[in-house]
Order: structure tokens, then sequence, then C-alpha cells
DNA sequence: TAGACGTAGA
DNA sequence: TCTACGTCTA
């Protein structure tokens, strides 16, 4: 057999394409693709010392109002702030740290971020790899709970895009 | 390829021996050991509507004093009562339902308990299959918190046991 | 819907 | 120690 490395790195996976799907977090550990078991922004710190996002999981789960604009055009919300359970627990406003922070500074450097996306099909989840985006834009916003949420602007950044497949993805 | 049936059954899984070692609970998952991800009771109905134990995994987490009395004699803790975050929680009295129900219905129905052990050798988490049990036995007693636990006693059921690599694998 | 012996990293 | 877009069954 071949060895792979699948330590933390940006931009393309080796021997994982657009489309591919996954069947678990822990599929996506494997792979390399995401390695954060639960944390939806995996990061990594550049030689320089920066955190970077090296990819990102969106769903629609616990408030998290992810949304495509386009094919080619991703809104993804930041972490922090959406209690889990609903036993009083209270909403709270996004801080620019962990996560959130990783993916400013790939937007402030211009740094690939890896895009998978959760899908249910009846009843069975599947992890979508999505390909390459760049952030562009970082919004504030105030959710329909009251607190503040960070809404990162992601727009795709490859041009071989097999265009025929991706409508069979679906969308969030 | 062959295709294994991994559904929940009672007793030996075709394949695996005692002393094999996983990775990670998903693992045990895959494998058909275990088919709980967190649980550590996992549980199945026989014909007869009766909630039944299918496998165990033993840790040291959480408050749980499970403890091998010798190599072929497992004390095991009910679930329930102990608080993940200590948060101000509070330790409760086990019930019997759900895992420990299970347990017990095992013990009156005389079935097969497969049990899992998980250890830690400098950093590195293992669930090592330690073979099939009877629970003989059933005690509430006070646990160091105030609270009632359920302690199981379990007693080796196979005849055919590797003496030799017993001792390599580490006791909780 | 919530509980259950999860997992990795900061 | 804590957080983090987990996963399954009852």
């Amino acid at each position: 057999g071949r060895w792979v490395n699948t330590s933390r790195r940006l931009g393309k996976v080796p021997g994982v394409e657009i489309n591919d799907e996954f069947k678990s977090r822990a599929e996506l550990v494997v792979v390399g693709l995401h390695h954060a078991f639960i944390n939806g922004i995996d990061t990594m710190y550049d030689e320089d010392g920066n955190l970077l996002a090296t990819s990102i999981v969106a769903t629609g789960d616990r408030d998290y109002g992810n949304y495509m604009e386009s094919e080619d055009y991703l809104v993804y919300s930041g972490q922090g702030g959406n209690p889990k359970v609903s036993n009083g627990a209270v909403f709270e406003d996004q801080k620019l740290q962990g996560g959130n922070y990783a993916l400013w500074n790939s937007m402030e450097e211009k740094k690939q971020v890896r895009v998978i996306r959760k899908k249910v099909v009846l009843g069975e989840v599947r992890y979508v790899y999505d390909g390459l985006y760049l952030v562009h834009k970082c919004e504030e916003v105030k959710s329909v709970h009251g607190n503040i949420v960070f809404q990162f602007h992601l727009m795709r950044d490859e041009d071989d895009v097999p265009r025929k497949l991706m409508h069979e993805a679906a969308f969030l």
C-alpha cells in the first residue's frame, strides 16, 4: 500500500475531488480534509504564527444560517454564541477568536479555504467536498435571536469545476 | 470483497478475537462490536421484547469506577448520575433504566455480554476486546460523591482464553 | 428531544 | 479545562 500524508495543510488534498462524499466527520479526519472532529472551522498556524482556516464544514444545524447564494458563493456563519441545549441557555454575541479569527486572517492573507457541505438525503448523512474558496468579506449581523453573528462571504477560487455534477449536490 | 453483517447481536462477533485492538469508538461501531457511539452500554431487544445488553465499554472516565478483580472478573459501574461538567452539576442516584436495565435483564436471562476495555498507553487510546462475560450479581453502593451507583459483577464465560496475551492487556 | 463512559485542539 | 456546526437510540 501507499502511505498518505494527512497532516494539516492549506489548499487541495491529494486524491480528493470536488463532489466526493463521506459518511461521517470521522472520515473527514481520516482523509485529511477536516481534522477537527466537531469544530466546524479547522485551523492551523502558518510559518509566521498566524492562525489560518484550512477548511470549514457547512451545515444548517444549531441555528447556523449558512446558505449558498449561488454555486460559487457561500455565506458562512461564525462560531460561538449558539447554545447546544435549549435549557434556558442564552445566545451570546460571537467574538473574533478561534475559528472566526482564523477565517478573518485567511481573508486578510487571501488564503484558500476548503469547503465541505453536509447534506441529508432520506435520513442519510453525507459530507460533500465542495472545493476551494476565498473569504472576501466579513459582516457582523444581528441574528433572529438578537445576538451578533459573523457572516463570512466566500467565493469559489477554482476554474475547473465540473458544472454538471455541481447540480447533483444538494444545497443547504 | 466480502460483506459482513454488523447488525446488533449477542455473543461473539465473527472475525474479532480476544485482545484485538481498535483506535476509536467509531471503529468499534464499524466492526460491529459496540454500536453505541458514546453510550458505554449497547443494547438490543430480543424476540420477546426484552432489552438486553450486547456489549459494554469499560473506562475509568467520569468517575466510573470499573475495575478488574482478576483477569476473569470485572466490576462495572452502571450509567447515569455522573455529571459531565463540574459546573455545579449534581451527582444523582442511578436508576434501573436504559443500559442499566439491559444489564439487569442480561443477568436474569443469563445472556453473554461482550466486554471492551479502554486503555491509554503514552497518550494513545486503544479499545481492547476482552471476550464474553456473564453478569452474575448487581449491587447498589454509595459512591464517594454520596449518590447510589449500580455495580454489575461480570465473570468470564469462555474457556479458550489465550492466557499469555491477557497479561499484555493493561488493566483499568 | 435529550441522554449517553466521544474526540481533538487551544 | 474548556470549547467545538458529533452521533446514536430511546
